[in-house]
RNA sequence: GGGAUUAUAGCUCAGCUGGGAGAGCAUCUGCCUUACAAGCAGAGGGUCAUAGGUUCGAGCCCUAUUGGUCCCACCA
């Protein structure tokens, strides 16, 4: 049978083949199946502009890591794909294309416009999903969807006019944020905070009515001047309190404002007196409202000064500021220019300085819908992974304000609303309406779309068919586990999470397992300014997808960031290729594949058979639990390090002394056991190492047809061995023992786990009968066994072809007493130390009232067995001192 | 300003409810040995940020200090 396997692991020429075996077989594939458990997870859409970078590899690695581990385990395991519409970054990326060729977005009309957005999207929208298909994502693909389908669209506008009849969706005029290049409003969530120098110009206001009088204010953008409506001071400012109530001049204008009282103005800052413009300043617009001040936009929607300005109109807003403090110094009101370091909000899309403006807007009314949410994570529906995510969720729940959500963008789900041209009419409904239903004039759709983030939040149950009643959403929903970085948990994890509980009356998921950023190996963010990115496809090229795979998520822990070494995934290579060469191994000593691990197990199994064979079921129960906890990294490091260190490095060289001797009547034992443990491992491993796994799986030819639906092994009570566990434990002891005492005689060492010596040479021959003397000082009565070496190697090659002796050892116990003696006082002492503790807690009034009772039964049981060892220890000292 | 998180070997990080300081990489030494040099055998290397405290016992708990990272809010 087994093919010849190449000594090197060669990634490129299997997994494309695998991949679409996979694809083929429909493995991926999920139907509704009531006789197994459902296992959902839906993708963090990834945006159609994008190009797959590290964040998405990590994230849909882990995924795909939990997929395959559950479907191993005969759950009804669905993963599905999709993309993001993602309105703001697209409609940049093709108003640029277009731009590039001369076209202005405008000239081609919003219809012109929308249909190059498609075609884009034709072209380059699937590029992202075929690239994770090299990574080897076992998505659903016949379940791929886009947020702006028909379904997610019809979800999107089912949700907007649910909201707004129950009153949970307003037009609003407020302070919003506005891109002035994007020309759109823009979120919260979407303004990045940088530190600008500017200036503090000290600007004077003349006081109405008294000649020569000024009030001094300080201002970081004089330029909004002409939209002041007032002058504020703190009520408490003493300064101050004369002038309150009375008006001052606006310079540049012909208004007088009048000067209120706000507790908002702090009066340590500045000049303790504010100019307040509530049309430009979110602080202002909020002073303004309690004072009722007039709101006066003086700005235009690109930022240049609108013809409420005089002779400022039309410039721009830099310019205005300009021309503005050149005049103000002119009339002699300019006091002093200070340098001033200060935040300023930026568009976190292009940069620019966002300006706040005063402008009708549709908001989704928080404060209610939020409520659902904050429960959900406090009554353990959902888990946060870390739970110190928790913080960051309830820091925003806190602080929630409502959320705005019309953009002033073409690409996107435009808002289901008409308003009549004659009179005014607004309807919000589903189906387009041409004619006002009071009074028969035109109505004409708002113009506007949907925040990118209103079709995310509904994702995990419009993929699933919502509004529609599917079998899907019956089955499927809620999702088990959603992966996604930190960063997002505003943007889209809290949408999510109260639009499933508003919409589906559930949570969204249950579990949220957090990821961190994949950063470079300085630890700066990849990023395209930088050119720091590195780009997985060429990794995958180099080392193969499972390689990358293993090394995001080895030593790595959920929510943290980390970073990308190449150094890692070079390791994590070389551990396929130790699998590659573990199996090459198992098949060249048994070619014909006579012996199959579903053979019934062997009953001449030797210490190390059984040693290795209870390793192995405890690492599979570890796996298990690590994987259900969520712990990926910590299950694949148990994995390896069980894999390279007790399985190839032990194992695999105590037993090649029956495997080369076909006399031996434990070899057909051995050869089980490594088949056994191969294809364990294997399994184990083929969530993290999909590809290489499946391929040694199909040369070996041992049962199924493909290992991704094969059973994820279980703990076997037949596979526990421990006291053998003990006894193999002293084999490689006695060993190492060998191996150091040859390396004192300056001998070349050798492998591991030596048990017979081949070799005639007189040199090799002293050295074991010194390992004879050897052992007998350290006080076994051991005895070495030398045989003639049957291949007869020529003495010269002695010091490096050493094979070993066996020694065979009773397992009486070596202890040196002195150490010994040393650690029981350690363990003596310790135990004293846990009884004191014990006996005050139980002893502790408040403890015996307040505690469960399970805890304090269980402190029972504790100083129960603390008596019992304490007791059995002092024994051994005693006899030991002795 | 509010909050989170972090400080452990040269580097990147593990270290589960307090009980013998760990892994990978890097370094050094010796080995091409009939699965694997992408390998094997071994070695060196840490005052667990600092200062106090609780405890029989602290990398872990408490207090303070210092440094890093991040989030939120934003001061005219």
């Amino acid at each position: 049978m087994s093919k010849e396997l190449e000594t090197k692991y060669d990634p490129s020429a299997i997994e494309g083949r695998l991949y679409e075996k996979w694809m083929n077989k429909k493995y991926f594939h999920a139907e509704v199946d009531r006789s197994k458990k459902p296992f959902t997870i839906v993708m963090p859409p990834p945006n159609i502009t994008g190009k797959l970078h590290m964040g998405h590899a990590l994230d849909n690695t882990m995924q795909d890591i939990l997929i395959r581990y559950k479907r191993m385990q005969g759950f009804d395991a669905l993963w599905i794909p999709g993309t993001d519409h993602a309105s703001i970054s697209t409609e940049v990326k093709v108003t640029n294309q277009l731009k590039s060729e001369g076209i202005d977005k405008h000239e081609l009309g919003r219809e012109g416009f929308l249909k190059r957005v498609w075609q884009w999207r034709e072209e380059y929208g699937n590029t992202i999903t075929s690239q994770l298909k090299k990574l080897g994502t076992s998505c659903d693909w016949d379940r791929e969807r886009f947020t702006m389908d028909d379904g997610c669209s019809e979800a999107v506008q089912k949700v907007f006019i649910n909201l707004y009849e129950k009153g949970l969706i307003y037009k609003g005029s407020r302070i919003i944020n506005w891109c002035p290049v994007c020309n759109t409003s823009i979120s919260d969530a979407e303004v990045e905070y940088e530190e600008q120098h500017g200036h503090f110009w000290h600007i004077n206001y003349p006081i109405v009515g008294e000649e020569g009088r000024f009030v001094q204010i300080a201002t970081t953008r004089p330029e909004t001047l002409l939209g002041d409506s007032a002058l504020a001071v703190n009520p408490d400012d003493d300064r101050y309190k004369d002038l309150v109530g009375k008006m001052v001049h606006l310079p540049l204008t012909d208004r007088d404002i009048p000067i209120i009282a706000d507790s908002y103005v702090d009066k340590e800052f500045g000049t303790g007196v504010v100019k307040i413009t509530p049309a430009h300043d979110p602080n202002d617009f909020e002073v303004g409202k309690r004072h009722n001040l007039p709101v006066i936009n003086i700005l235009n929607d690109d930022a240049t000064m609108n013809d409420k300005c005089g002779k400022y109109a039309g410039m721009d807003r830099y310019e205005a500021r300009k021309a503005m403090v050149a005049d103000l110094e002119a009339e002699g009101l300019l006091v002093k220019v200070e340098e001033h370091v200060h935040n300023v909000g930026t568009h976190d899309r292009c940069s620019t300085t966002v300006e706040p403006m005063v402008k009708q807007q549709w908001f989704v009314k928080m404060d209610e819908l939020i409520k659902p949410a904050v429960e959900g994570i406090k009554n353990g529906e959902i888990e946060l992974i870390p739970a110190s995510m928790q913080k960051t969720y309830f820091n925003w729940t806190d602080n929630i304000r409502d959320w705005c959500i019309s953009r002033q963008l073409w690409w996107g789900h435009r808002i289901p609303a008409y308003y009549c041209d004659k009179c005014g009419k607004m309807v919000v409904d589903a189906k387009a309406h041409d004619t006002c239903p009071d009074c028969g004039g035109h109505m004409t759709q708002d113009p506007d779309t949907l925040d990118t983030w209103f079709s995310s939040a509904l994702w995990p149950f419009s993929t699933l068919g919502w509004p529609n009643k599917t079998e899907e959403l019956d089955y499927f929903y809620p999702t088990d586990v959603l992966v996604t970085g930190y960063d997002i948990i505003f943007f889209w994890v809290i949408r999510m999470v109260f639009s499933g509980y508003e919409h589906m009356g559930k949570a969204p998921f249950k579990h949220v397992l957090f990821h961190g950023l994949v950063r470079d190996s300085q630890g700066r963010k990849m990023s395209k300014s930088l050119g720091n990115g590195i780009d997985p496809l060429e990794v995958i090229d180099k080392y193969g997808a499972d390689a990358l795979r293993a090394s995001l998520v080895s030593n790595s822990t959920p929510g943290n960031d980390m970073r990308f070494y190449y150094e890692r995934v070079e390791a994590c290579r070389n551990f396929a290729n130790k699998i590659w060469n573990a199996s090459r191994f198992i098949m060249m000593n048994d070619p014909e594949g006579k012996i199959s691990a579903t053979d019934a197990m062997p009953e001449n199994l030797t210490d190390a058979d059984k040693w290795i064979l209870s390793k192995l079921n405890s690492l599979v129960k570890g796996v298990t639990d690590n994987l259900d906890k969520f712990e990926l990294g910590v299950a694949y490091d148990n994995i390896s390090g069980f894999a390279w260190d007790e399985f190839c490095d032990w194992y695999v060289e105590m037993v090649k002394p029956r495997l080369y001797n076909d006399e031996d009547e434990t070899k057909t034992a051995a050869l089980w056991t490594l088949k056994k443990v191969l294809i364990s491992v294997l399994k184990l491993l083929h969530p993290f190492m999909p590809f290489i796994t499946e391929e040694i799986f199909c040369n070996l030819q041992d049962s199924e047809e493909s290992i991704m639906i094969s059973a994820w092994p279980a703990f076997d009570e037949a596979l526990s061995f421990p006291a053998e566990e003990a006894a193999t434990e002293r084999i490689k002891e006695a060993v190492k023992n060998i191996r150091n005492l040859r390396a004192e005689m300056n001998v070349a060492p050798s492998r591991k786990a030596a048990v017979y010596v081949v070799s005639e040479s007189a040199e090799v021959r002293s050295v074991f009968e010194n390992a004879k003397n050897f052992f007998a000082t350290l006080g076994y009565a051991s005895e070495v066994t030398i045989q003639a070496d049957k291949a007869g190697i020529a003495e010269d090659a002695v010091s490096t072809v050493v094979r070993d002796a066996v020694v065979y050892i009773p397992f009486a116990e070596l202890v040196d007493i002195d150490k010994e003696i040393e650690r029981l006082s350690k363990e003596e002492k310790r135990l004293q130390g846990e009884l004191k503790r014990s006996n005050g807690m139980l002893n502790n009034e408040k403890f015996i009232s307040k505690a469960p009772k399970a805890k304090i039964d269980e402190e029972k049981e504790k100083l129960a067995n603390y008596t019992k060892m304490l007791e059995q220890v002092q024994e051994r000292l005693a006899t030991l001192k002795k």
